[in-house]
DNA sequence: TTGAAAGCGTTACCAA
DNA sequence: TTGGTAACGCTTTCAA
């Protein structure tokens, strides 16, 4: 069924219709000037030859390719996927469209598929994170185009920011345990050469407990980010049999907190009542889970929104008008696996 | 820091060389004839200069765009991120690049991307399910490139197929359900006029159950599919409210699986003791939930692997050549939330 | 409201 | 191995 012959061109629905071909471009542009009537007459025709505009030509000869690239860590993830929402619904009104890539938490894959996608002459460049390889920020800060990067407060940003300190996230935490009566706190997170929102989490965490003077070593980075449940789960194991009078445990995930402590289970652990244990990323899971995960809420879709609000700005509302950056707050949601004052008897 | 003026072109770089474009242009083709000497200079120059080659001229003057569509249903599933990883490796070796898109399981949406996408020009589509609407089918169809349908297996397929029963899935479920004893069946699904893949497999379990003489009527289907975790709680609290003595209960997918399974243990059931609990999708989660979760896994990597290969086989390898369409065998995992013979007494 | 001509930045094709 | 020329399919610009 397949049609051997090339795709119909304007042209072709040009000569159809007996217009020129530059009617029948009019045609496809809604705010341009053609009769209502030809515009009908050209539609009609153009849908009957199977035409579809090219947009490979038009953004060639218009120098406006509809095209924004966003590149995230991993398309398997409901943060991130929040967040693309947030972007696609701000976007909407637009005639913009995503061109979409993910790095698997990796930065060298990251500087490939933003030169790659550069080539396609997108009209604004979002990243996620602030570290880039030194190739990769070179070509963002000459692509021409405005770039935002997401999910963090780099220190040296490229141009536009909507993120928030992952470090202070993870304070939160530690704080909330601190408040609960915790002190042997422990942390369970990936290989932080890759996940560097990861390792920023971390390093929040290690401050904090610093700060409140607390042991600092209770730490296994184990894994290739984005870790697993399982992953979560054998890192557990290691936390117990190493330091087996820990108190609690921050996770750098609601996926390996969930793991963690469906492990502390499985060991006959009760959870708060041995262990506590804390998330991050406000998963639908962790509010399920029995007993539900204390975890913190970054704001994913806000994020998603606040990009394109900016996007809008500067590529359609008004060009070249300045947008401040955005910092979210992110906010802790204290639930089951750390509240002992809620704990049942069992 | 954003340069003010326009990107350079292939003809900079040439003036810059000393050599002509069209020399700059070889100089950018692995298999072209350049000799090493130029293309090292004129490789060096243009990444002084910051030159990025233009795909979207490329892509006019040659007719090959290198985009690929893929169009899924969602970019938040384990599943289909798996089918896209395969893909992505299976693609890795190629120019090939993948212009994503999501639809949120509505097949107005799917119809939209496609519109837009053929506007790119891909080399080939990939769409997943074989429900489509007619204005989209005839845009696939009338592409004029190869077409992809995956997850399903049509009775109509446009192009080529890779995918597996769902409704023979489900039959494995409740063949399982069935062999362990349990008579008294129900089904928790989302609305069925989105989720097509749901509809199939709530489809092969009602005829499983009539072939077997069992009660059809235990179905509780609400919510917009995707159904989250939550909705599969609330909707086992439906199921229990209204038929309290159904013995196992099959979930669309693991995720309300598992929604489902902490409701009844909130309710103080035991799984699978009191009430058995089947999912579907083989996530991570049914393998470390307590208890484990049986479900269904689909090969959901292997269907983006085997869509790559007939990708590279007729974009590439050998043009034209025909490629079988591939079905894939569902599995079932059978666990502990439907194993009463391991059942721990409690 | 419509049309003609001149590009947009690249590659196919042919020639040197 | 290199270069010149003519597209590729559309939009910009100017003119009618």
């Amino acid at each position: 069924m397949r049609k051997p012959g090339k795709a119909p061109t304007m042209s072709d629905v040009a000569r159809v219709t007996g217009v020129s071909s530059m009617t029948v471009s009019r045609a496809f542009k809604d705010d341009a000037s053609v009769s209502k009537e030809t515009r009908d007459r050209i539609r009609k025709a153009a849908e009957k030859l199977g035409y579809v505009i090219d947009s490979t030509a038009s953004g060639l000869s218009s120098r406006r390719t509809g095209f924004v690239a966003v590149v995230i860590p991993s398309i398997n993830n409901a943060n991130f996927a929040d967040t693309l929402r947030g972007l696609t619904e701000g976007l909407r009104s637009t005639n913009l469209q995503l061109l979409l890539g993910y790095t698997d938490y990796d930065v060298k894959e990251e500087e490939r598929l933003v030169e790659l996608f550069l080539r396609r002459r997108p009209e604004a460049v979002i990243v996620t994170g602030g570290y880039h390889t030194a190739r990769c920020r070179k070509f963002l800060k000459n692509a021409g185009v405005p770039v935002a990067e997401m999910w963090d407060l780099p220190s040296k940003p490229i141009d536009h920011v909507v993120g928030f300190s992952n470090a202070a996230a993870a304070e939160l935490m530690v704080h909330h345990f601190h408040d609960q009566g915790f002190r042997k706190i422990g942390f369970i997170g990936g290989d932080t050469s890759r996940d560097t929102r990861g390792k920023d989490r971390r390093a929040g965490f290690v401050a904090a407990l610093e700060k409140l003077g607390l042991d600092t070593t209770r730490i296994i980075a184990w894994g290739t980010p984005p870790i697993t449940m399982r992953e979560g789960a054998s890192a557990m194991r290691q936390m117990l049999e190493q330091w087996p009078d820990t108190e609690a445990v921050m996770c750098v995930s609601d996926l390996s907190a969930f793991g963690a402590m469906t492990e502390c289970q499985r060991a006959g652990l009760s959870v708060p009542g041995d262990i506590a244990i804390g998330g991050f990323g406000s998963y639908d899971l962790s509010e399920l889970a029995i007993p539900d995960i204390t975890t913190i809420d970054v704001g994913a879709r806000d994020i998603g929104r606040h990009v394109a609000d900016w996007l809008r700005t500067v590529l359609t509302d008004s060009p070249g008008q300045a947008v401040d950056s955005v910092s979210i707050e992110p906010k802790l949601l204290a639930r089951g696996s750390t509240l002992r004052s809620l704990q049942t008897s069992d």
